[in-house]
DNA sequence: AGGCAGGTTCTTA
DNA sequence: TAAGAACCTGCC
């Protein structure tokens, strides 16, 4: 179907943000996978795009995926190019990013297998995950076979020896206790949605394999709460160089994580890109 | 060839 | 409680 969007939307740019994993580029258009849900999307026009579900889907999913309610335009707009003149030129490179609503299953799971990573070794291991566990759900339009990501249960089926397979590397045995424990119910990720920022901090560092930048990618991304700020060595080196004297939280708040991604996306595109 | 990549856990003082 | 080492794997 048909989607006018008249707020900041950039497919490339959300695709490189760092925060989806199965978001690709696709012959003219995007490949995105999301749980068991598969979407291309082209631009046809300057504020036009062409969806490949039909509107019952995209208004029941996609719409919300997209976070399509939410002014990120308004957020941007917060910035005072006097006062914070590297966050602004930041946000103008990065106008077009959004945070996606992700699933939070998917994006622990994800966020584990990412650390000490980069990008492409990411992508590379959740693939083979998905196709070693997940179920074949469509075919992208290069003709390859797209497989949903693994549920808990199908995860937690996965004997050890075929998540090494994976490359996960030493990380395998943090994804297969996670799929236990969510499993089990030791950790239920869907409960977790009342708590406060603080308290899902609290419950999502309890998890093995998970630390502080995990647990902070995890509420972004995965509970969306815009607030959260990953600091990761790309951050860290931003706010040395260019923030000496402090990163102004406050001012931000309730939107820092936003905030996170234009210094993360902009950060990058001066260094090696990957 | 050795270092490093979107960190976390384990070990040691 | 706080540094430092170890950790899988792939790519430069």
């Amino acid at each position: 179907m048909q989607v006018r969007i008249e707020d900041d939307f950039d497919l490339e740019k959300i695709a490189d943000s760092g925060q989806c994993f199965r978001f690709n580029e696709c012959g003219d258009g995007y490949s995105i996978v999301a749980g068991d849900k598969y979407l291309f999307v082209k631009k046809t026009g300057e504020r036009e795009y062409d969806f490949s579900c039909d509107e019952k889907e995209f208004k029941g999913f996609w719409k919300n995926y997209f976070d399509l309610e939410t002014s990120y335009s308004d957020i941007r707009h917060r910035i005072d190019k006097e006062q914070d003149e590297y966050l602004f030129r930041a946000s103008e490179f990065g106008k077009g990013i959004r945070i996606l609503r992700q699933d939070p299953w998917e994006m622990l799971i994800s966020f584990i297998i990412s650390q000490r990573k980069n990008i492409p070794a990411i992508k590379a291991a959740i693939e083979k995950l998905c196709a070693l566990a997940g179920d074949k759900i469509a075919e992208d339009t290069e003709g390859k076979d797209v497989y949903s990501f693994p549920t808990p249960l199908q995860l937690s089926k996965v004997p050890m020896e075929q998540l090494s397979a994976c490359s996960l590397g030493y990380r395998d045995k943090y994804v297969h206790r996670a799929a236990l424990d969510v499993v089990s119910g030791v950790c239920d990720l869907d409960s977790y949605k009342k708590l406060t920022d603080e308290e899902l901090m609290e419950k999502l560092l309890e998890l093995f394999g998970v630390g502080v930048k995990v647990a902070n990618c995890e509420i972004l991304f995965g509970y969306h709460r815009l607030d959260a700020f990953p600091k990761d060595v790309w951050i860290n080196r931003v706010l040395e160089q260019r923030y000496p004297e402090g990163f102004l939280f406050e001012k931000y708040a309730p939107y820092n994580g936003v905030m996170q991604q234009y210094l993360f996306f902009y950060s990058r595109s001066e260094g090696t890109g990957n």
